[in-house]
This record gives structure tokens, C-alpha cells and sequence, in this order.
DNA sequence: AATCTTGTGCTACCTTCACAGCACAAAGCT
DNA sequence: AGCTTTGTGCTGTGAAGGTAGCACAAGATT
């Protein structure tokens, strides 16, 4: 268990950056301020503010002091075919009753290992 | 940076899984000793202990004492048509430079919001 | 039966990381 | 200009988990 709910900022980190990289948050769209987010999931406001910075680092999100925090114009979406096959591994993981964690750990594997193998 | 090299009990348990449920660790074959895993991977004996005892609780791997450690028979391999899915989308990743934590981190964004979603 | 291999179980130490809670800085709003 | 919102930075505290190194248990091998 450790995707339930996000306890640590690498996990809010990867929440925001996945919403963010899948288009579920679009460009210029605001995300909650710091203290909500610390509020929401229950974790101190210097998590919340750690997984905020490291998105800001990797040029995901725009932090303007007081206006708020936005999803940083151009850089996010992910390419289509990266989120559609996305989604038919979720698709096909659930239908399975294949754990989200079993299945992140089966991409891990394969990431280094395909291509190479047999297409069909 | 998380998965370049396993450092924790957690990941070592997901590289296992992840070859096991693959198919990449087929039925019956050994794993390496936990002294050997330890040595390996740079980490405490306990730690690789750990995870082999997590794979152990979840039925994944059989342990017998002085005869080693081999995959469980049966309960292993995953449906194809995840591991399928889930070669689709490293292809798609690797091809399109996105990250494995990135791709990752799709991956859960859209885990429960597929199916609902348009299809094509 | 004797010995080697291999997994298990300690104990004590140390590093990492989240928490709490506040003070500060900068920019928007009226 | 003044107030409010919102992100940043700090310090000390505490829990979680990894490290090291060894002693033990149980089965395999000869």
C-alpha cells in the first residue's frame, strides 16, 4: 500500500505531475494554494510546499506570490500516445483486478525490455 | 530520480514483482540469495530480507530454507494482456523521451478516470 | 554424521523526512 | 495606502526505516 493517499511530497509531487502531464490539468489552470493542499491531504504546509517547488523546478508549474500557483503554459501535456496507452493499460490492469501498484511494478519492468521483444 | 538503482526495501520488492508478474522470473526459477540480492543492489542484508519476506506474504516467491528461493508455481504471471499493454506504453514512453517516474505518474492520474473517458 | 549453504532474527546507531507553528515577503484587491 | 492572500523560510522535535554485524535454525550435500 502506498498510493492510497498521499502522505509524502514525492507522492503529491507525482499527483499534480500526473494530472498535470495527463491533461487533467490544462494550461494556465490554477491549482490549489499550498495551504489547501497541506489541508486537503492532511500533511504539513512545508510538504506541501516541497512537492510545489520541485514542480516549479521541472518548469511544470508558474508560482506568482501572491497570485497563486498555474500550470505552466506550452511544456505539460504529454504526448497522445503516451496518455492513450496510458489509458488502456488502466483499462485493461483494472478489468484484470490487477493492482495499481503490481501493475506500475510490471511497466518497470518491461521499460527496459521492449522493443526488442516480440510486437504481438 | 527513484528508480535508477533500488535502495530501499520497497523497491527492491517492486523490481522482484515486477520480473515475476512479467513473466521475466518464470514458474520455479531461483532468485538470487539475500546475501547475493544485498551485495548487489548495496544494501543491508535486513533490507533484502525484507522483501523477499513481502513477496513471500503475497505468494509470489517460495522459501525453503538451505534450497534457496524460487518463484512460487502457479500464481505468478500476470494477465498478457496487461503485460502487452504495459510494453505498449514503455514503447510509446521511451519513444516520446517521457520519463519512466513521468509515465508513471500518467499512469496513476488516469487509473480511475479511464473507461469514462473517450475511448479513441 | 559432519559440514556448508541459506534464510531468519536480533540489537543499537544514524540518517532522512515529515511535523508543527510561526514570522516574513511579495503581490493582488479595495 | 492599507489589508488580505499566498508562497517562502525557519527551528526544533519525532517517527520511520536503513545500516552493520553477528548468532541461530533448518535443510542440502558429501
Amino acid at each position: 500500500m502506498t498510493g492510497t493517499t498521499p502522505s509524502s511530497a514525492d507522492e503529491i509531487d507525482a499527483l499534480f505531475r500526473g494530472a498535470i502531464r495527463s491533461g487533467q490539468l490544462g494550461d494556465g489552470e490554477r491549482l490549489p494554494t499550498v495551504r489547501q493542499t497541506a489541508r486537503d491531504f492532511g500533511v504539513a504546509q512545508a510538504t506541501a510546499a516541497k512537492a510545489y517547488k520541485s514542480l516549479e523546478r521541472d518548469g511544470l508549474i508558474v508560482t506568482r506570490t501572491a497570485a497563486g500557483t498555474r500550470v505552466a503554459p506550452g511544456a505539460s501535456r504529454a504526448p497522445q500516445s503516451v496518455i492513450e496507452h496510458a489509458r488502456a493499460l488502466a483499462e485493461a490492469g483494472e478489468g484484470a483486478l490487477v493492482t495499481l501498484e503490481d501493475t506500475i511494478a510490471i511497466l518497470r519492468a518491461v521499460w527496459r525490455t521492449d522493443a526488442t521483444q516480440l510486437p504481438t
